[in-house]
DNA sequence: TCCCACTGAAAACAACTGTTTTAAACATTA
DNA sequence: TAATGTTTAAAACAGTTGTTTTCAGTGGGA
């Protein structure tokens, strides 16, 4: 009970000051003050600031990927080895990243952290979360190219980012935007509020027609 | 040309290390020997590196701004006060982001310095944007709204901002999407490819039809 | 000619960073 | 009991940070 009280305190301060303040702007000595432990048991027991951040990843994605994948296979054996509709898709993985930070953690945290992970992290962060969880995000992707054959590969590559982007942006950003949209039209968002609202425009985007050709359009006009 | 020559050197190399590696991750004595001037030199032109990155992002917005304003004037003139269709709005405000940067910098260094504003920037460098380049896009959501009038002030108010994080997040992650991209279907992908890709995806989720309502959901159902 | 803004080199400043070490206590387990 | 792993305290480490200062030159405009 000791050592777990002053590992998951570590984390748990960790991961709320790496939130707001992000990786390089957040000391060690900022997270072990206000986690009332010693400066030192950060290297004791993870080694590295770098290995902490990690750490503080692992909490939330190591259960995702659990999770996801139990939900995956639920679905598959639902439909028996027919294509799975792009809503269902989309419907589980939504469904999967909002209960595993239900259980303790925040999912505003959780999505900061994600948000952080593709535009702080110079190598080591993209790099660790890359090799130890893209397996299940090459499952997904698997299966919505089955739910989208009539997307050439490049396109549902691409607009899979683009709604990635927008998920992860707004997720992460809710607060300030929340401050804004509460003042100018006072209706309280929930997490759940901008899911519903995400929903379809998500989908409208997967469904959006092809864009035109590339369109020659070097220096020699026809 | 001795003062505009240091001035501009400092920003030329300033903006790339900050794109490439964030405002807290960059020093001045790496921009300064970078750029090859005295490190006293950032403090006596600026005051201090807070003003420095205020001072990135300007040479951006400015001429960005005057050229969105000029644009949206001809846009207005052109429809004598009737309705300006929502696609010939974003394909304005596509064509200025384009061309404003294509001068003499970076549009891949000028979407992830945006990016950087909005995930860490804590507090200055969203202040100092918002105060003072908030009145273009209060003018071009003004001009959104009438364009999308069955649209509820709230939905469109977020809508906008999905859509914002889609390119943002699209764009300034663009060098590692991109290596990804052409490992995996490899065709190389310019920005105006993007672009291109973009354009139908942003449409329709703007016109995506309207979420469910919130279908009250509470302890005691029904 | 004098002046002033600019540039350069160098050093110092105080503050903060991640990390390591030493010491002494505490708990649990073998 | 003895041993082991954990926690704390305090200090020191070497390095980096933004900022300031000093001194010496440079150039062009009044």
């Amino acid at each position: 009970m000791a050592q777990t009280d002053t590992v998951t305190r570590i984390l748990d301060t960790a991961e709320v000051l790496f939130a707001e303040r992000g990786f390089a702007e957040t000391s060690l000595r900022t997270i072990t003050s206000k986690a009332r432990v010693n400066l030192a048991a950060v290297n004791y027991h993870f080694g590295s600031k770098k290995a902490l951040i990690q750490a503080v990843f692992s909490r939330y994605l190591d259960p995702f990927t659990v999770r996801f994948h139990h939900a995956l296979d639920e679905l598959e054996a639902q439909h028996a080895g027919a294509v799975i509709p792009l809503e269902q898709l989309l419907e589980t993985m939504a469904r999967t990243v909002l209960e595993v930070p239900a259980e303790k953690h925040s999912l505003k945290v959780f999505m900061k952290l994600l948000g952080l992970a593709y535009s702080q992290a110079q190598g080591h962060l993209r790099r660790h979360i890359q090799e130890e969880y893209g397996s299940v995000f090459t499952r997904f992707t698997d299966l919505v190219r089955r739910a989208t054959p009539e997307l050439p590969d490049a396109e549902r590559f691409w607009r899979l980012h683009f709604v990635l982007g927008t998920v992860i942006f707004t997720l992460s950003g809710l607060d300030a935007l929340r401050d804004i949209a509460e003042k100018d039209y006072h209706e309280h968002v929930s997490v759940r509020d901008l899911i519903r609202r995400l929903r379809p425009v998500v989908v409208a985007a997967m469904n959006a027609p092809l864009p035109p050709p590339p369109a020659a359009q070097p220096a020699k006009a026809s």
